[in-house]
DNA sequence: CAGGTGTGTGACAACGTTGTCATCTATTTC
DNA sequence: GAAATAGATGACAACGTTGTCACACACCTG
């Protein structure tokens, strides 16, 4: 069903064209030197007299010559591959991706080459993953966690791997993790609203059992508590999982003889189906909203989404270090590391209260 | 900037806390057997006793015997590693991580691990990239090419790598590709706009000097000449490139005498530039729009946004079945592979003509 | 001029695994 | 009952590289 193929002009390789790979042997043996000087060179040691480098750099150019890592590798004392594996929910999911991102910026510094591989919430698939990296002998594992056990990897950071988490902690297993400061970015979305004269806010949570969920919660009755602005039960929804349930829950709430004046969505679902749900009632521009997670599109919307967003680049960016900090000097404590979210005013959230 | 941290409880691993990770040859010591049969029984050969294995595979859990894949590389015949690398244009960038999730699904299918990074059209980081999963000994190289020369890879390929081209073929160098079939897309969104009436359907375009973006015209052409309609120059931009500039022309389109009733706009930025200037104009329920591309939310814009869409998940599959088969036998001539699109319709594409 | 110092080069073993071949034991065959 | 066959196990070399050490030579120093 995907294929109609146009055929083309030359042809590929044909067994006959490959020859063997050529080693540091054939570069020696072409430069007339032994294979050490061709090692001394190839690693930039020096030591080794300019007609011999210029000799063996001549020969190994000319035989498409590519040092074997892995053999390489295997011989070498230190004994690191230069290789991370990366453990994502979803290499297609933008948040995964964009962590993703940000750990190869770093990675591409230290000239490492990663792995990365989803794991779509299956624990028995983060295993398979563990093991096959595992075998490949990476230096370094970033996960972002299933809600699952993770006493597993004690064995793997005994072989020496080093172990981060991103975007959760993990359980049963301590090690460095880098998160979003759920409960303080939700307290300033909350802020935000108060500050454009809002009392009556309603809150809309994902299932209370999910740890970020419940911080985000925290954040909005620290908020309000700061503000001295009392909590109203009815305004208060939680365990909402997806956009329609989330519209569903607005409707009712702009039925209210006291409706709300403006609404904190702390998931980035909630929030489009909240969208949804005040375009459907002709309220969009009435009732301010801020959303938890920024996604695509948030800012052509009309008015425009407020938005507190996550740094996924940034999460990425500062498990790769840590993970290379942990190589360096394995003995650190674990420590849970807090990446800032941002405030992103689009308009919605500035919407003043309508009474 | 980025770290506020908050100790946490216990330790991580301590250098005495690591040991040599153990190899085959302590397997075999704890189990009583020689190495070989350790091996056998690691790689499940047949012709190991019933207790023999059990007393290895006893030995391998009780240590956390994981088997070196690099060292099993060096020695084994087949000299297949098991590896690909995957380059993009940016794993951030949502039709980028399709793809990747793409080959990753066909991958995990047959045990392979996959590498992916970043080019951001440079080809000197593309060098790079290739040079250094050379040296890692990848299998094959699935690469979205910069717009530059690839002849290089002919040194790549004689040493037995396979490489396949998704998105564009590159130039220089003859391999297997996968592409959208552009043109057929952009003939199937305007024949959508003429069988709903429109005769006055103007076209924005990217830069004619990129190959897709010219097979997109074609196929707009195509379309029009199929059904009779006459092309109208003043209808046709070219060279637009963002999503200010194809609002520009958009404003331009509508306040002429004889304005067009639909638009084809034939890239996604270009489609999100139509759609601002058509709500500015307050146009958006009265001028039909298809673009070429998804984008997220476009079904939560008001009106939806009808859409040709690619498959760059298909594509990516595509591409790792193809290099699949490249591996196992290498003498098939050279294809290029053509990846169907879809019309999404959501609303924007089905308004009738307002005059 | 003997002895020391330094510098460039190479021989060889080893990394952890698998391919090859030899050995040993048990079983079958005439 | 001797010989052939089959099946299980192990000894050893080799994959492509680097660490260690030894050697050869040029240059000092007293």
């Amino acid at each position: 069903m995907t294929t109609l193929s146009t055929a083309s002009t030359a042809t590929a390789a044909t067994p006959d064209t490959m020859r063997a790979r050529p080693t540091m042997r054939d570069v020696a043996a072409l430069a007339g030197v032994s294979l050490k000087t061709v090692s001394r060179v190839v690693n930039r040691e020096d030591g080794v007299s300019e007609d011999l480098v210029a000799k063996v750099e001549r020969a190994a150019t000319q035989l498409d010559y590519r040092p074997n890592l892995t053999a390489s590798n295997l011989r070498r004392s230190d004994r690191k591959t230069g290789t991370w594996g990366l453990l994502l929910e979803d290499v297609a999911n933008p948040f995964s991706s964009a962590v993703h991102r940000g750990v190869e910026e770093v990675a591409r510094e230290l000239g490492v080459a990663v792995f990365a591989a989803s794991m779509d919430e299956d624990p028995e698939r983060e295993r398979e993953l563990v093991a096959t990296f595992s075998s490949r002998r990476v230096d370094a594992l970033i996960i972002a966690p299933t809600a699952t056990e993770h006493a597993y990897l004690a064995n793997e950071v005994r072989n020496g791997i080093a172990v981060v988490f991103v975007d959760r902690p993990a359980s049963g297993f301590d090690a460095d993790c880098v998160v979003t400061d759920n409960r303080v970015g939700s307290a300033a979305a909350t802020r935000h609203l108060i500050e454009h004269g809002h009392k009556r806010i309603a809150f809309i949570g994902d299932y209370a059992s999910i740890a970020t969920a419940n911080e985000r919660y925290q954040g909005y009755v620290d908020a309000m508590a700061e503000a001295g602005v009392q909590l109203r039960p009815e305004f208060v929804t939680r365990d909402v999982h997806n956009a329609t349930q989330a519209a569903t829950v607005v409707h009712a709430l702009l039925s209210l003889d006291d409706a709300p004046t403006a609404i904190f969505a702390a998931q980035n679902l909630i929030t489009m189906g909240t969208v949804e749900a005040l375009r459907n009632s002709g309220a969009q521009h009435r009732i301010a909203l801020v959303g938890f997670d920024d996604f695509a599109m948030a800012n052509l919307l009309d008015p425009g989404v407020s938005v507190v967003a996550q740094d996924p680049r940034a999460i990425g960016r500062l498990a790769a270090t840590l993970v290379n900090e942990r190589l360096v000097h394995s003995n650190a404590p674990a420590r849970v590391h807090v990446v800032p979210s941002v405030l992103i005013a689009r308009g919605s959230g500035e919407i003043a209260p309508s009474n």
